[in-house]
Parts: structure tokens; C-alpha cells; sequence
DNA sequence: CGCTATTGACCACAACTGTAGTCAAAAGGT
DNA sequence: ACCTTTTGACTACAGTTGTGGTCAATAGCG
């Protein structure tokens, strides 16, 4: 199954995830200072997100309306698994470790990862 | 700079992190049983890698030994900050949630985080 | 010393990606 | 009732990626 979403479509993807059934029209809207995409292509990615599954369309009227068929966090589940499988020999800790070492983590991140780990551990 | 590395390259990368200095044929033999490919792809593959700078070679008479350009830790961090920075928000927290709520953390993997988050604490 | 196997250089080629154009139908302004 | 705009369908096309073939030089076996 395991649909492969690029980069580009993935930035459309973002935008249904925040305003699920929207048209195409309002996508290039949303995506207008982000990207710098002719609406021809906010199309073309549109149809093969849909094409791939990854997306459903509601006709209204002449148009599509929009709207995911793969929920953000479980799409953020499966990068996240596909980076420490790939990387990071499958453990999670490492990758924190790096991360740490990468953009040093906030003391409001520490404080919500020792609260997390708390709740997990009972 | 960002060089890119590919998923089939990455495959070389990992290998040679941890054996630097190997020509070729140990590469494809240090892959067989992992990924099943035909020496003539592991070259292509190799010399891509040369291309874009990622590796270098050491003439050892009529053949290349390979070694790696760039730093395993400095990819991981590379890749782990991209991840972050495309899916959650720039904050390494809620990574570690969903991580958690995919796979589930192992109680050597919570003790290891708790330790690191001590450390960072200070 | 001649033959075979290995190696790097170069080439091939289809699938996937990023980026967008053409076209025909339809919707809406005037 | 037209003309313009918007939309989806289809098409294009170059660059990247996965996968591997050809070829010529050469190194080592016998």
C-alpha cells in the first residue's frame, strides 16, 4: 500500500490537513507566499495525489472539493518509523539524542518529553 | 551544498560508515543477503556517490577504495532536523510522541531518554 | 604468455518528480 | 446571449533514481 507522497504533494497534503474539503482554487490561495506554484501544477499534484490514493474528491459543481484519506499523525507515524529504521537501527533514543545535539531542545521540549516519558513509564 | 542521498545510496553509505576504505567488490558482498543487487549497480551507485562528493577514492592499483565525505552523525542530524522541520513543526516533542504511540518506546529506551534529558537539564 | 574475471568509464532506459502547457466544457459577469 | 475565467482531463518534458548492460584495460590464473 505504503503510498508515496513527495515532497511537493506532500505541501498540499499540509494544507488539507489544516482545511479539509477545499477546492483547488483556495489550495493555490493557501499556498501562495509558501510555494510559488502556477495553479497548472497545484493541479497536476492534486490529481496525482488523488490518483494515489492519498486524497478523495467531492464533486460540487464544476469542481473538486478535496480532502485527505490519510490522517496527518498516521502519516507522521510512518516518517518517523521509516527514519529510525533507516538511521537510527530502529531505536528511539539515538535520533532524540541527535536532535538534542542538532538544534538543542527548548526547555519547554525537555519539560513535555519528561512528562511524556512519565506517563509512559507507570 | 545538501547533497543529496538517495534511499539506494544511503544503502552504500551505511555500509561504508562502518567499514571505510573498502573497494567495490566488498561492498557488494558486505550488501548481498541485504539489498540483491548486480555489481554493476553498486558501481553506478558508487560513482554517483563520487559525483556529488559524498565519497572519496583512494587509486589501489587498478581499482577505487571508497570512504565516506560525510560523517554518519552528520547525516543523521541532517535528516532528523528535515523531519522535524517538514512534519512537526520544528519541535523534536511531539516526534517523540508520535514515536512513542507508533512503536512504543522499550524501558531501556524511556531510562536512556530520561537519562539524556538530565544531562541536557542543567 | 594467453585467457578469464574484475574494474572503472560510459551508456541505457523506464518510473517517478517537479513544473507547467493545451483544450474543451462550463459558470458567471454584463 | 457572448466573452472571460476557471476547472478538470490530458499532455509534455527535463531531471532524478533504480537497475543494469557494454566496453576496454588490466590483473591474476594456469
Amino acid at each position: 500500500m505504503s503510498l508515496q507522497i513527495t515532497p511537493a504533494e506532500l505541501e498540499i497534503m499540509k494544507v488539507l490537513w489544516k482545511r479539509p474539503g477545499i477546492g483547488a482554487s483556495e489550495i493555490v490561495d493557501a499556498l501562495d507566499g509558501e510555494q510559488d506554484w502556477s495553479p497548472r501544477t497545484v493541479k497536476t499534484l492534486l490529481s496525482r495525489l488523488v490518483e494515489k490514493g492519498a486524497l478523495d474528491t467531492i464533486a460540487d459543481g464544476r469542481r473538486y472539493l478535496y480532502r485527505p484519506l490519510i490522517a496527518k499523525r498516521d502519516y507522521q507515524k510512518k516518517e518517523a518509523g521509516q527514519l529510525i529504521d533507516k538511521l537510527f537501527g530502529g531505536r528511539a533514543a539515538p535520533l532524540v539524542a541527535q536532535l538534542a545535539d542538532a538544534r538543542g531542545l527548548s526547555n519547554d521540549d525537555i519539560e513535555e518529553l519528561e512528562a511524556l516519558l512519565g506517563r509512559l513509564k507507570q
